[in-house]
DNA sequence: TTACTTCATTGCAATATTACGATGAATGAC
DNA sequence: GTCATTCATCGTAATATTGCAATGAAGTAA
């Protein structure tokens, strides 16, 4: 149906889930990576860096927004966006909690 | 157009999202989980463990098998599946270098 | 053999995602 | 005021994803 069923999983297995289907783009990894790479706010150049029409970057940008990972501020005509620390960390121990958890696998099996 | 242009990313950013977006749905999370709670392979009663119908389990366990992340072995009637540790471990590594970018983000910015 | 179990595959419907052209809103320059 | 710039939003088309009923394939049990 193309409609996941989260009402059956846990809100931490479909926090997971939102987490990384945020990367789950190679756009807005690629629009993350960037953001790292300058270190402050990127104003208005993301549309050159990546090779994507304007409104498809904005659409980008606002899923990484409304998930709290990026924030931006208004400066005259253009937009700045830069990282939110506190959130991306948060995001990043649910995640890590998450791909750590590969404590014993016993090689009996399969 | 429902498509990705992966054409205009780097590899690397398009692994990323590969296998981010494996763990975009919370039926894999949680089939992932198991199979990690477990600790061994699991023949069987995923179906019953996820609230999913048998050909929705199915398929998810395909992807999470194309992506080489599970592994399975026929057992009679039944088939077996576990974490493939070697591709878990390289995929975390990936996964990790991209999340612990988070080197020093100036506050004055935004 | 037949019946049963288990899982994969097929086929389909509903929804989601991706991408972009066209347009709109807001600001700055003049 | 006009004009240009920047970004968001709307509308739409194409493709992807999710989910399941029906069916198939392969094994076990009798």
């Amino acid at each position: 149906m193309g409609i996941s069923k989260t009402e059956i999983f846990t809100d931490q297995q479909n926090e997971i889930a939102v987490f990384a289907k945020a990367f789950g783009h190679p756009a807005r990894v690629a629009i993350l990576q960037h953001l790292f790479k300058i270190d402050t706010c990127v104003c208005g150049d993301l549309v050159n860096e990546i090779g994507l029409a304007q409104p498809t970057i904005s659409q980008h940008l606002k899923e990484l927004k409304n998930l709290g990972l990026i924030q931006g501020s208004v400066e005259g005509t253009r937009v700045c966006y830069c990282i939110n620390p506190e959130n991306w960390t948060k995001m990043k121990q649910i995640l890590s909690n998450f791909l750590n958890q590969d404590v014993s696998i016993k090689n009996d099996c399969c």
